[in-house]
DNA sequence: TGTACATCAGTGAACGCGCGTTCACTGATGTAC
DNA sequence: TGTACATCAGTGAACGCGCGTTCACTGATGTAC
């Protein structure tokens, strides 16, 4: 339903989209902290006071820039995901595809990785309207555990190594919040999991792995296989 | 062997520490990237330009900070250590004790961890000189599993499940630059085990897990004891 | 189909600000004889 | 013990730069009648 938009309309879009892209480019180059609308107005070549017609502030732009980045890694990680349904029957190859597919989001596109997993930027507080395309990554691997689980696959932790109770009841209500069917120390376990994988991640990218660890792929999958082993499914 | 010196020395070395604390201060209010020598001086009733009898520039004091804080997550690592070297036969309690005080350290300086395990300060590379401290947090670690392993009480992950061959060649590399006495397959798993680690603390400091787990404490400590089953610890 | 008016994008100048770094200097502290 | 000289910390002015944001404006595009 490409809806019918008159030219200013169009041009107003298309512009939004070229301040977007000319920022990425210098968040890419600069870091965010350095993001500069006046340097974004000048490669565009319009004068700086031209961009507040698109947003009230630079720091407007820079939270559209943090939204799509969640939304950019989420659609990569759902992609995968339905790619993977092939292989309905293996929830441990469904797992590592959406890890992989994570990574390899985040290597493409270091900057934007660290605009939402780095060090917040001091100064800004991304407002709420960021926490619903930051779940979707989180909501695909979710998704294979409670598909593991409907399937009866999904192994639960014994009793003796659940998370302790007052944890179980954080989970609980998670798994409420997203209407997904999963029990609570499962859904424990996936959330110390899921940040583990970012822990990987983080590494590699801001060069921890340094000198350390140089089979990077390798590395990376034999983790998440690990990781995948934690949550129950394998 | 504290060294006797001459008054100009000393002054020295304590307008030297003053100078770094009153960056760490600003780091903690404005993060790294607006670290300014100006303001540094300010605060400290200097003229900007006598800052440059101490340090060469900003980067140079951006890379004394960056030493002092692996330097002090490691002694907070290394202090726990020791200090749980009662319990020498629980390798679980001391592996628990010194995650902890990673933790903790982290917490109670926030600024300080991003500065070293956040985003990467654009435009800035922190020189090799950083490399010694930086691993004195993990040395800590590892140390823990040695000592199972001497103590026979390491469990190996089954031949199945180890890591790949090249992952392997680096964990080998890693244990023979370090020193110490562990079978490759655990020191891979342990590489994981270390940045997962981090994934759990960057992720609660950093707010990942505003909104989804409120009972960080119990968290913590539940996950750190799957860390350790993945690590061959219990 | 044509005209009058409202909307909106973009301009250019200006505001007040802070930054890193250099440089010639003053004056106090240390050192060699 | 006293003097001449060297070392060094700190000053203050200046350089050239970039930043976010505001404001009155021009001129083009859209809308209502």
């Amino acid at each position: 339903m490409t809806k019918i938009q008159g030219a200013r309309e169009r041009a107003r879009g298309e512009i939004t989209t070229a301040i977007k892209d000319e920022a990425r480019r210098q968040l890419a180059a600069q870091g965010a902290a350095k993001l500069s609308l006046r340097a974004v107005a000048r490669e565009l070549g319009m004068v700086s006071s031209a961009l507040y017609r698109y947003f009230p502030g630079r720091d407007d732009l820079l939270t559209a820039l943090i939204t799509d980045s969640y939304d950019a890694l989420g659609a990569a990680a759902e992609a995968a995901l339905e790619q993977s349904a092939a292989q309905a029957d293996s929830h441990l190859a469904r797992w590592q595809a959406v890890c992989r597919a994570v990574r390899a989001w985040a290597l493409s596109h270091p900057h934007e990785y660290a605009l939402i997993y780095g060090s917040p930027v001091p100064g800004y507080a991304a407002p709420e309207t960021t926490t619903g395309p930051a779940a979707r990554a989180a909501l695909a691997l979710i998704t294979i555990a409670a598909d593991a689980n409907a399937a009866g696959a999904l192994r639960l932790p014994a009793p003796a190594d659940a998370a302790p109770g007052p944890v179980l009841e954080d989970a609980r209500d998670l798994t409420q919040r997203l209407g997904v069917e999963l029990p609570a120390p499962a859904m424990a376990e996936l959330a110390a999991a899921w940040a583990q994988l970012f822990g990987l991640v983080s590494f590699e990218l801001f060069g921890q792995f340094e000198r350390v660890i140089d089979e990077r792929d390798a590395f990376f999958d034999h983790a998440v296989t690990g990781l995948a082993r934690g949550a129950g499914l394998a």
